[in-house]
DNA sequence: TTGGAATGTCAACAAAGCTGACGTAACCTG
DNA sequence: CAGGTTACGTCAGCTTTGTTGACATTCCAA
Protein backbone atom coordinates (compact mmCIF):
# COMPACT_ATOMS: atom_id res chain seq x y z
CA UNK A 1 0.00 0.00 0.00
CA UNK A 2 1.50 2.99 1.10
CA UNK A 3 5.14 2.40 -0.64
CA UNK A 4 7.11 4.74 -2.80
CA UNK A 5 5.54 7.49 -5.02
CA UNK A 6 7.79 7.99 -8.06
CA UNK A 7 6.24 10.76 -8.95
CA UNK A 8 8.10 12.25 -5.94
CA UNK A 9 5.06 13.98 -4.81
CA UNK A 10 1.73 12.98 -4.26
CA UNK A 11 0.75 14.78 -7.57
CA UNK A 12 2.72 12.23 -9.59
CA UNK A 13 0.82 9.51 -9.50
CA UNK A 14 -2.44 11.36 -10.63
CA UNK A 15 -0.99 11.01 -14.12
CA UNK A 16 -1.29 7.26 -13.98
CA UNK A 17 -4.74 5.55 -14.98
CA UNK A 18 -5.65 3.45 -12.55
CA UNK A 19 -9.35 3.33 -13.06
CA UNK A 20 -10.59 0.32 -12.57
CA UNK A 21 -11.33 0.37 -16.17
CA UNK A 22 -7.97 0.72 -17.17
CA UNK A 23 -6.51 -1.95 -14.86
CA UNK A 24 -9.53 -5.07 -16.03
CA UNK A 25 -7.77 -3.70 -19.56
CA UNK A 26 -4.49 -4.37 -17.85
CA UNK A 27 -6.18 -7.88 -16.53
CA UNK A 28 -7.38 -8.99 -19.41
CA UNK A 29 -4.43 -8.26 -22.11
CA UNK A 30 -2.19 -10.65 -19.69
CA UNK A 31 -4.68 -13.08 -19.71
CA UNK A 32 -4.63 -12.86 -23.50
CA UNK A 33 -1.50 -12.64 -24.17
CA UNK A 34 -0.30 -15.46 -21.91
CA UNK A 35 -2.27 -17.69 -24.35
CA UNK A 36 -0.62 -16.58 -27.07
CA UNK A 37 2.55 -16.92 -25.24
CA UNK A 38 2.30 -20.43 -25.08
CA UNK A 39 -0.11 -21.49 -28.12
CA UNK A 40 2.61 -22.31 -29.97
CA UNK A 41 5.14 -24.71 -27.78
CA UNK A 42 1.91 -26.11 -27.08
CA UNK A 43 1.12 -27.10 -30.24
CA UNK A 44 5.14 -28.78 -30.84
CA UNK A 45 4.52 -30.13 -27.31
CA UNK A 46 1.49 -32.41 -28.50
CA UNK A 47 3.59 -33.69 -31.25
CA UNK A 48 5.47 -35.40 -28.28
CA UNK A 49 2.50 -36.24 -26.02
CA UNK A 50 4.24 -33.90 -23.71
CA UNK A 51 2.19 -30.92 -21.87
CA UNK A 52 3.22 -27.33 -20.34
CA UNK A 53 4.40 -29.21 -17.22
CA UNK A 54 8.01 -31.24 -19.68
CA UNK A 55 8.01 -27.62 -21.35
CA UNK A 56 9.30 -26.13 -17.71
CA UNK A 57 10.91 -28.42 -16.68
CA UNK A 58 12.88 -28.72 -20.09
CA UNK A 59 13.27 -24.94 -19.79
CA UNK A 60 14.86 -24.87 -16.68
CA UNK A 61 17.30 -27.80 -16.88
CA UNK A 62 18.51 -25.92 -20.12
CA UNK A 63 18.68 -22.74 -18.35
CA UNK A 64 21.09 -24.71 -15.20
CA UNK A 65 22.54 -27.33 -16.27
CA UNK A 66 23.34 -29.93 -13.40
CA UNK A 67 20.80 -28.05 -11.36
CA UNK A 68 18.83 -30.30 -8.77
CA UNK A 69 15.70 -31.75 -8.26
CA UNK A 70 15.25 -29.70 -5.06
CA UNK A 71 16.27 -26.43 -6.75
CA UNK A 72 13.54 -26.97 -9.64
CA UNK A 73 11.11 -27.93 -7.00
CA UNK A 74 11.98 -24.24 -5.79
CA UNK A 75 11.86 -22.82 -8.81
CA UNK A 76 8.24 -24.19 -10.46
CA UNK A 77 6.74 -24.10 -7.30
CA UNK A 78 5.16 -27.84 -7.38
CA UNK A 79 5.32 -30.54 -5.12
CA UNK A 80 8.13 -33.12 -5.91
CA UNK A 81 5.04 -36.14 -7.03
CA UNK A 82 3.90 -33.76 -9.41
CA UNK A 83 7.70 -32.51 -10.61
CA UNK A 84 8.49 -36.66 -10.76
CA UNK A 85 6.30 -37.71 -12.70
CA UNK A 86 6.95 -35.42 -15.22
CA UNK A 87 10.88 -35.96 -14.78
CA UNK A 88 10.79 -39.59 -15.10
CA UNK A 89 8.73 -39.54 -18.23
CA UNK A 90 11.58 -37.43 -19.68
CA UNK A 91 14.22 -39.38 -18.41
CA UNK A 92 12.70 -42.35 -19.68
CA UNK A 93 12.74 -41.12 -23.33
CA UNK A 94 15.93 -40.55 -23.05
CA UNK A 95 15.62 -36.19 -23.18
CA UNK A 96 17.02 -35.52 -19.66
CA UNK A 97 19.67 -37.30 -17.85
CA UNK A 98 19.68 -37.98 -14.16
CA UNK A 99 23.36 -38.03 -12.23
CA UNK A 100 23.86 -38.89 -8.59
CA UNK A 101 25.69 -35.76 -7.11
CA UNK A 102 29.60 -36.64 -6.45
CA UNK A 103 29.75 -33.89 -3.47
CA UNK A 104 26.68 -35.00 -1.98
CA UNK A 105 25.16 -38.32 -3.15
CA UNK A 106 21.33 -37.53 -2.53
CA UNK A 107 21.50 -35.01 -4.65
CA UNK A 108 20.28 -35.81 -8.74
CA UNK A 109 22.13 -33.25 -10.86
CA UNK A 110 20.15 -33.11 -14.25
CA UNK A 111 21.37 -32.31 -17.71
CA UNK A 112 19.90 -32.48 -21.08
CA UNK A 113 20.21 -34.76 -23.39
CA UNK A 114 20.94 -34.23 -26.90
CA UNK A 115 17.67 -35.84 -27.86
CA UNK A 116 16.30 -33.22 -25.08
CA UNK A 117 18.44 -30.26 -26.30
CA UNK A 118 16.80 -30.68 -29.92
CA UNK A 119 13.15 -30.52 -27.81
CA UNK A 120 14.06 -27.58 -25.96
CA UNK A 121 15.60 -25.43 -29.24
CA UNK A 122 12.48 -26.39 -31.17
CA UNK A 123 10.19 -24.82 -27.97
CA UNK A 124 12.34 -22.01 -27.27
CA UNK A 125 12.78 -20.92 -30.72
CA UNK A 126 9.11 -20.96 -31.57
CA UNK A 127 8.57 -18.79 -28.12
CA UNK A 128 11.42 -16.78 -29.24
CA UNK A 129 9.92 -16.09 -32.49
CA UNK A 130 6.53 -14.73 -30.77
CA UNK A 131 8.44 -12.66 -28.68
CA UNK A 132 10.65 -11.38 -30.95
CA UNK A 133 7.64 -10.40 -33.36
CA UNK A 134 5.90 -8.61 -30.12
CA UNK A 135 9.24 -7.09 -29.40
CA UNK A 136 9.66 -5.67 -32.64
CA UNK A 137 6.06 -4.27 -32.92
CA UNK A 138 6.31 -2.36 -29.98
CA UNK A 139 9.85 -0.92 -29.85
CA UNK A 140 12.39 -0.69 -27.97
CA UNK A 141 10.65 1.68 -25.06
CA UNK A 142 7.93 -0.70 -25.11
CA UNK A 143 9.83 -3.51 -24.31
CA UNK A 144 11.71 -1.82 -21.41
CA UNK A 145 8.25 -1.03 -19.63
CA UNK A 146 6.64 -4.15 -20.45
CA UNK A 147 9.88 -5.44 -18.65
CA UNK A 148 9.47 -3.00 -15.88
CA UNK A 149 5.70 -3.98 -15.28
CA UNK A 150 6.25 -7.53 -15.51
CA UNK A 151 9.13 -8.33 -12.87
CA UNK A 152 7.16 -5.43 -10.64
CA UNK A 153 4.33 -8.20 -10.51
CA UNK A 154 5.87 -10.84 -9.33
CA UNK A 155 5.69 -12.59 -5.78
CA UNK A 156 9.26 -11.61 -4.36
CA UNK A 157 10.22 -15.17 -4.10
CA UNK A 158 9.48 -15.66 -7.53
CA UNK A 159 11.30 -12.60 -8.45
CA UNK A 160 14.67 -14.09 -6.98
CA UNK A 161 14.63 -16.89 -9.43
CA UNK A 162 14.17 -14.54 -12.08
CA UNK A 163 16.65 -12.35 -11.01
CA UNK A 164 19.34 -15.33 -10.39
CA UNK A 165 20.14 -16.35 -13.78
CA UNK A 166 19.00 -13.05 -15.57
CA UNK A 167 21.20 -10.68 -14.47
CA UNK A 168 21.21 -7.64 -13.13
CA UNK A 169 20.19 -4.33 -14.96
CA UNK A 170 22.42 -3.85 -18.40
CA UNK B 1 15.39 -19.88 -38.90
CA UNK B 2 17.95 -17.54 -40.14
CA UNK B 3 16.59 -14.52 -38.51
CA UNK B 4 19.46 -13.73 -36.09
CA UNK B 5 21.54 -10.65 -36.37
CA UNK B 6 19.69 -7.67 -34.97
CA UNK B 7 21.63 -5.37 -36.25
CA UNK B 8 21.69 -6.62 -39.22
CA UNK B 9 18.32 -4.96 -40.25
CA UNK B 10 17.95 -1.84 -42.21
CA UNK B 11 17.28 0.89 -39.57
CA UNK B 12 14.99 1.74 -36.07
CA UNK B 13 15.35 -2.66 -35.40
CA UNK B 14 19.19 -2.16 -34.86
CA UNK B 15 18.03 -0.79 -31.42
CA UNK B 16 16.04 -3.74 -30.22
CA UNK B 17 17.90 -6.11 -27.98
CA UNK B 18 16.55 -9.11 -30.33
CA UNK B 19 19.39 -11.38 -28.31
CA UNK B 20 18.32 -15.02 -28.05
CA UNK B 21 19.32 -14.00 -23.99
CA UNK B 22 17.03 -11.25 -23.58
CA UNK B 23 13.96 -12.98 -25.41
CA UNK B 24 14.73 -15.58 -23.10
CA UNK B 25 14.48 -13.38 -20.42
CA UNK B 26 10.94 -11.90 -21.23
CA UNK B 27 9.81 -15.32 -21.76
CA UNK B 28 10.97 -15.83 -17.84
CA UNK B 29 9.54 -12.99 -17.20
CA UNK B 30 6.32 -14.04 -18.42
CA UNK B 31 6.10 -16.89 -16.54
CA UNK B 32 6.99 -15.82 -13.42
CA UNK B 33 4.39 -12.74 -13.23
CA UNK B 34 1.74 -14.61 -14.30
CA UNK B 35 2.42 -16.91 -11.23
CA UNK B 36 2.31 -13.82 -9.10
CA UNK B 37 -0.50 -12.32 -11.63
CA UNK B 38 -2.87 -15.63 -10.75
CA UNK B 39 -1.32 -15.84 -7.01
CA UNK B 40 -4.42 -13.75 -5.14
CA UNK B 41 -7.50 -14.88 -6.74
CA UNK B 42 -6.32 -18.28 -6.79
CA UNK B 43 -6.21 -17.82 -2.49
CA UNK B 44 -9.77 -16.42 -2.29
CA UNK B 45 -10.59 -19.05 -5.29
CA UNK B 46 -9.81 -21.88 -2.63
CA UNK B 47 -11.28 -20.70 0.24
CA UNK B 48 -14.70 -20.81 -2.01
CA UNK B 49 -13.89 -24.28 -3.33
CA UNK B 50 -13.31 -22.47 -6.91
CA UNK B 51 -10.29 -22.85 -9.23
CA UNK B 52 -9.48 -20.44 -12.05
CA UNK B 53 -12.01 -21.55 -14.85
CA UNK B 54 -14.31 -20.49 -12.59
CA UNK B 55 -12.87 -17.42 -11.97
CA UNK B 56 -12.94 -16.73 -15.79
CA UNK B 57 -15.83 -17.76 -16.37
CA UNK B 58 -17.30 -14.84 -13.61
CA UNK B 59 -14.88 -12.18 -14.68
CA UNK B 60 -16.11 -12.37 -18.66
CA UNK B 61 -20.05 -12.86 -17.98
CA UNK B 62 -19.49 -9.69 -15.33
CA UNK B 63 -17.78 -8.00 -18.30
CA UNK B 64 -20.57 -8.66 -20.71
CA UNK B 65 -23.73 -9.84 -18.73
CA UNK B 66 -26.29 -11.64 -20.70
CA UNK B 67 -23.82 -13.20 -23.06
CA UNK B 68 -24.45 -16.94 -24.21
CA UNK B 69 -22.35 -20.07 -23.65
CA UNK B 70 -21.39 -20.08 -27.49
CA UNK B 71 -19.88 -16.60 -26.56
CA UNK B 72 -18.17 -17.36 -23.40
CA UNK B 73 -16.87 -20.64 -25.58
CA UNK B 74 -15.35 -18.64 -28.38
CA UNK B 75 -13.67 -16.19 -25.44
CA UNK B 76 -12.36 -18.70 -23.25
CA UNK B 77 -11.19 -21.25 -26.13
CA UNK B 78 -12.24 -24.30 -24.12
CA UNK B 79 -14.22 -26.97 -25.02
CA UNK B 80 -18.33 -26.20 -24.30
CA UNK B 81 -17.93 -29.52 -22.35
CA UNK B 82 -15.49 -27.98 -19.97
CA UNK B 83 -17.29 -24.99 -19.84
CA UNK B 84 -20.35 -26.43 -18.73
CA UNK B 85 -18.92 -28.12 -15.75
CA UNK B 86 -18.02 -24.80 -14.28
CA UNK B 87 -21.50 -22.98 -15.50
CA UNK B 88 -23.29 -25.84 -13.90
CA UNK B 89 -21.76 -25.72 -10.27
CA UNK B 90 -21.68 -21.53 -10.59
CA UNK B 91 -25.28 -22.11 -10.84
CA UNK B 92 -26.11 -24.75 -8.48
CA UNK B 93 -24.52 -22.40 -6.16
CA UNK B 94 -26.61 -19.87 -7.00
CA UNK B 95 -23.57 -17.18 -8.00
CA UNK B 96 -25.23 -17.49 -11.61
CA UNK B 97 -28.26 -17.08 -13.43
CA UNK B 98 -29.00 -19.38 -16.66
CA UNK B 99 -32.07 -17.72 -18.43
CA UNK B 100 -32.77 -19.47 -21.99
CA UNK B 101 -33.38 -16.94 -24.51
CA UNK B 102 -36.75 -15.51 -25.88
CA UNK B 103 -35.13 -15.16 -29.47
CA UNK B 104 -33.69 -18.32 -29.73
CA UNK B 105 -34.75 -20.95 -27.19
CA UNK B 106 -31.25 -22.79 -27.91
CA UNK B 107 -29.54 -19.79 -26.08
CA UNK B 108 -28.79 -19.56 -22.67
CA UNK B 109 -28.09 -15.89 -21.48
CA UNK B 110 -25.88 -15.24 -18.33
CA UNK B 111 -25.95 -13.23 -15.36
CA UNK B 112 -24.31 -12.68 -12.25
CA UNK B 113 -26.07 -12.70 -9.22
CA UNK B 114 -25.49 -10.54 -6.08
CA UNK B 115 -23.24 -13.36 -4.76
CA UNK B 116 -21.89 -13.91 -7.86
CA UNK B 117 -20.68 -10.12 -8.04
CA UNK B 118 -19.77 -10.48 -4.57
CA UNK B 119 -17.08 -12.92 -5.76
CA UNK B 120 -16.04 -11.22 -8.66
CA UNK B 121 -15.56 -7.90 -7.13
CA UNK B 122 -13.42 -9.77 -4.24
CA UNK B 123 -11.52 -11.49 -7.11
CA UNK B 124 -11.23 -8.14 -9.08
CA UNK B 125 -10.27 -6.04 -6.16
CA UNK B 126 -7.42 -8.76 -5.69
CA UNK B 127 -6.24 -8.80 -9.10
CA UNK B 128 -6.18 -5.07 -9.54
CA UNK B 129 -4.10 -4.61 -5.95
CA UNK B 130 -1.72 -6.42 -7.53
CA UNK B 131 -1.59 -4.76 -11.06
CA UNK B 132 -1.99 -1.32 -9.61
CA UNK B 133 1.00 -1.91 -7.08
CA UNK B 134 3.20 -2.54 -10.47
CA UNK B 135 1.81 0.28 -12.34
CA UNK B 136 3.06 2.55 -10.06
CA UNK B 137 5.72 1.10 -9.14
CA UNK B 138 7.07 0.99 -13.30
CA UNK B 139 5.31 4.22 -13.68
CA UNK B 140 3.27 5.54 -16.86
CA UNK B 141 5.47 4.75 -19.53
CA UNK B 142 6.48 1.45 -18.69
CA UNK B 143 2.47 0.97 -18.21
CA UNK B 144 2.05 2.20 -22.08
CA UNK B 145 5.09 -0.32 -23.35
CA UNK B 146 3.67 -3.06 -20.73
CA UNK B 147 0.13 -3.11 -23.45
CA UNK B 148 1.56 -2.34 -26.01
CA UNK B 149 3.72 -5.77 -26.12
CA UNK B 150 0.86 -8.13 -24.64
CA UNK B 151 -1.34 -6.87 -27.21
CA UNK B 152 1.20 -7.21 -29.78
CA UNK B 153 1.96 -11.12 -28.07
CA UNK B 154 -1.82 -11.75 -28.41
CA UNK B 155 -3.02 -14.63 -31.44
CA UNK B 156 -5.15 -12.54 -33.74
CA UNK B 157 -8.40 -14.14 -33.14
CA UNK B 158 -8.10 -13.46 -29.15
CA UNK B 159 -7.33 -9.92 -29.59
CA UNK B 160 -10.83 -9.50 -31.26
CA UNK B 161 -12.16 -10.55 -28.04
CA UNK B 162 -9.82 -8.15 -26.01
CA UNK B 163 -10.32 -5.41 -28.44
CA UNK B 164 -14.56 -5.87 -28.54
CA UNK B 165 -14.59 -4.49 -25.28
CA UNK B 166 -11.70 -2.72 -24.41
CA UNK B 167 -12.38 0.48 -26.62
CA UNK B 168 -9.98 1.24 -28.98
CA UNK B 169 -7.11 3.71 -28.33
CA UNK B 170 -6.71 6.68 -25.54
C1' DT C 1 -42.35 -30.65 -43.28
C1' DT C 2 -38.27 -32.51 -42.82
C1' DG C 3 -33.29 -32.77 -42.50
C1' DG C 4 -29.26 -30.44 -41.11
C1' DA C 5 -26.97 -27.01 -38.20
C1' DA C 6 -26.58 -24.93 -33.77
C1' DT C 7 -26.88 -25.05 -28.70
C1' DG C 8 -26.37 -27.22 -24.66
C1' DT C 9 -26.14 -31.67 -21.39
C1' DC C 10 -24.37 -36.19 -19.75
C1' DA C 11 -20.59 -39.67 -19.44
C1' DA C 12 -16.08 -41.14 -19.45
C1' DC C 13 -11.22 -40.39 -19.86
C1' DA C 14 -6.46 -37.93 -19.43
C1' DA C 15 -3.11 -34.48 -17.77
C1' DA C 16 -1.26 -32.43 -14.02
C1' DG C 17 -1.87 -30.40 -9.87
C1' DC C 18 -2.43 -31.86 -4.64
C1' DT C 19 -1.92 -34.50 0.28
C1' DG C 20 -0.27 -38.22 3.01
C1' DA C 21 2.64 -42.04 4.04
C1' DC C 22 6.66 -44.57 3.57
C1' DG C 23 11.51 -46.14 2.27
C1' DT C 24 16.38 -45.44 1.37
C1' DA C 25 20.53 -43.39 1.27
C1' DA C 26 23.53 -39.79 2.72
C1' DC C 27 24.76 -36.12 5.49
C1' DC C 28 25.60 -33.82 9.84
C1' DT C 29 25.71 -32.88 14.67
C1' DG C 30 26.02 -33.79 19.58
C1' DC D 1 28.96 -43.49 16.47
C1' DA D 2 23.82 -42.78 17.21
C1' DG D 3 20.14 -40.28 15.98
C1' DG D 4 18.01 -36.66 13.55
C1' DT D 5 17.62 -34.22 9.17
C1' DT D 6 17.84 -33.77 4.23
C1' DA D 7 17.22 -35.25 -0.63
C1' DC D 8 15.00 -38.05 -3.46
C1' DG D 9 11.76 -41.60 -5.10
C1' DT D 10 7.37 -43.99 -5.02
C1' DC D 11 2.61 -45.73 -3.99
C1' DA D 12 -2.10 -44.53 -3.40
C1' DG D 13 -5.83 -41.60 -3.95
C1' DC D 14 -8.18 -37.23 -4.80
C1' DT D 15 -9.35 -32.65 -7.45
C1' DT D 16 -9.51 -29.49 -11.22
C1' DT D 17 -9.88 -28.80 -15.82
C1' DG D 18 -9.02 -30.02 -20.13
C1' DT D 19 -10.50 -33.62 -23.89
C1' DT D 20 -14.01 -36.80 -27.16
C1' DG D 21 -18.21 -39.09 -28.03
C1' DA D 22 -23.12 -39.55 -27.82
C1' DC D 23 -27.52 -37.39 -27.44
C1' DA D 24 -31.64 -34.08 -26.82
C1' DT D 25 -33.64 -29.86 -28.13
C1' DT D 26 -34.40 -26.03 -31.04
C1' DC D 27 -34.09 -23.35 -35.12
C1' DC D 28 -34.06 -22.60 -40.00
C1' DA D 29 -34.02 -23.31 -44.79
C1' DA D 30 -34.82 -26.31 -48.81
Amino acid sequence: MGEHMPGGGPGGEALLFLTDEQLRKGIEAMFFAYRGFTADPDRILEEYGYGRAHHRAVHFINRSPGTTVNNLLAILGVTKQSLNRVLRSLIEDGLVQSNIGTRDKRERHLHLTETGKALEKALSEAQRRRMRAAYRQAGPDAVAGFRQVLEAMMDPDQRRHFAAKSGGKT
